[in-house]
DNA sequence: AACCTCATGTAACATGTTACATGATTGA
DNA sequence: TCAATCATGTAACATGTTACATGAGGTT
C-alpha cells in the first residue's frame, strides 16, 4: 500500500470533519489543529488533487461563470480505508521539536545575562500567547462542539499543549532567576 | 547584514566549542544538540564551504595522500560577530512542533479505543527513553565538562526538555485513564 | 477609491533527508 | 576476513513556505 506523508493524512482527516474545499481546510486547520500541525495552501491544493488521483477522494466541480471553479472534496471508502490504517500504524518520528530559544541558549556564554534573560522573558510571554490561545478553542469546543464524538479528542490534544506549555513557562521563570 | 538559517547559526556555535572538522561537528551536535536541534551531513558540509566563502570561517587542509583531505575549520572574527548578533536578535518562531501523536490522536474517533491507547502508551515509552538520555547527558556534562564556562546554559537546556517530557508523561498517563 | 474577505491555484525558493560513492584504519 | 568506525562529500528527493496572479463581492 503506497504511503503518504502526514500532511496529506491529516488531509483525510479533516476531510472527515465536513470541510469540503481547500479553503474551508485550510480556516478549520488554522483554527484547531495550528498548535500541532500547520499546513499553507501550497500543500492543500496540490495534495487535494493527488488524493483524488489517487481515488481517496471524488470532487465536485460548480461551475461559476467568472469565478473560478468551485470544488468541492469528498472523502472514499478507500480514502477511509487510508486513514483507519495510518491511525493504527506505529509511530514514525517521536516529535523532535527544533527550539530556536535552546538553540540560542545553548550559545549564550557569547552574550551578557541581562540578554539571556531578555531572550528567555520574550519566549515565556509568546508562551502565556499560546495558552490563552488553548484556552479560547477550549471554550469554543465547548459551545460549538460539545455533540461531537470527536470533541473529547480535540479536548486531549489541548490538555496536552497546556501542560507541556505550563512546564515551559515554570522553566522560563526559574531559569531567568538562575541567570541572575 | 546577510541573514543564515538557524542550522548554520548552530554550526558558527558548534565552531567556537573546538569542533573542527565536519565528523566532529556531526558527532557533537548528535551528542548534545540533538534534543532540540539535529543537522545531517547532508547540510553540514555545503554550510561549511559557504561560511568560508562569506568569511565566516577558515579552513585548513590538511593533504594526506590516498586519503580524502582532512579539513579543519575555525571561525573568523567575523563569524563570531555574525553569531553573537544572531543571538540578540529576537525570536523568528516560537517553537510549534508538529507532533504525529497528537495528529493522531486528534483523529482518534475512527479507531477503537485500544489502539488509541497502545499509541499514547508506546508515546510515554519513547518520552521515558527521552529522560533516560537526557539524565545520560547531563551526567556527561558532569563528569567531562564541569569547568567549561558554557555547561550551565547546556544544563539549562536539558533541563527544559526534562520538565516538558515530564509533563507530557503525565498527560500520557491521564489520557490513557480518560480513554478506558 | 481602497481595502478586506472569499476562493483557487502555481512557481520559485528554502530547507532538510537519504542513499550512495569512496577509501583508510581498527578490532573481532 | 568481515564489520565497524573514521572521514568527506554529492545528488536526488521530499517537504514546506512565500510571493504572486486572478477575480468576485462587500465594507469603509
Amino acid at each position: 500500500m503506497k504511503t503518504y506523508n502526514n500532511s496529506t493524512y491529516a488531509l483525510l482527516g479533516i476531510l472527515t470533519l465536513d470541510c469540503r474545499t481547500g479553503y474551508e481546510i485550510k480556516q478549520r486547520m488554522d483554527q484547531s489543529l495550528n498548535h500541532f500541525w500547520k499546513i499553507s495552501y501550497g500543500q492543500i491544493y496540490p495534495n487535494l488533487k493527488t488524493l483524488v488521483t489517487d481515488g481517496l477522494a471524488t470532487v465536485k466541480v460548480m461551475s461559476q461563470d467568472g469565478k473560478p471553479d468551485g470544488k468541492e472534496y469528498f472523502l472514499t471508502t478507500k480514502g477511509e480505508e487510508v486513514l483507519k490504517n495510518w491511525l493504527k500504524e506505529p509511530l514514525q518520528h517521536i516529535a523532535n521539536e527544533r527550539n530556536e530559544v535552546l538553540l540560542k541558549l545553548f550559545f549564550s556564554r557569547h552574550q551578557p545575562a541581562d540578554q539571556t534573560q531578555s531572550l528567555i522573558r520574550h519566549y515565556k510571554e509568546e508562551l502565556q500567547k499560546k495558552i490563552d490561545t488553548y484556552e479560547a478553542i477550549e471554550e469554543m469546543i465547548g459551545t460549538n462542539y460539545s455533540q461531537n464524538p470527536d470533541a473529547t479528542y480535540w479536548l486531549y490534544t489541548l490538555d496536552y499543549g497546556k501542560r507541556t506549555t505550563k512546564a515551559a513557562i515554570e522553566w522560563c521563570e526559574d531559569t531567568i532567576e538562575k541567570i541572575k
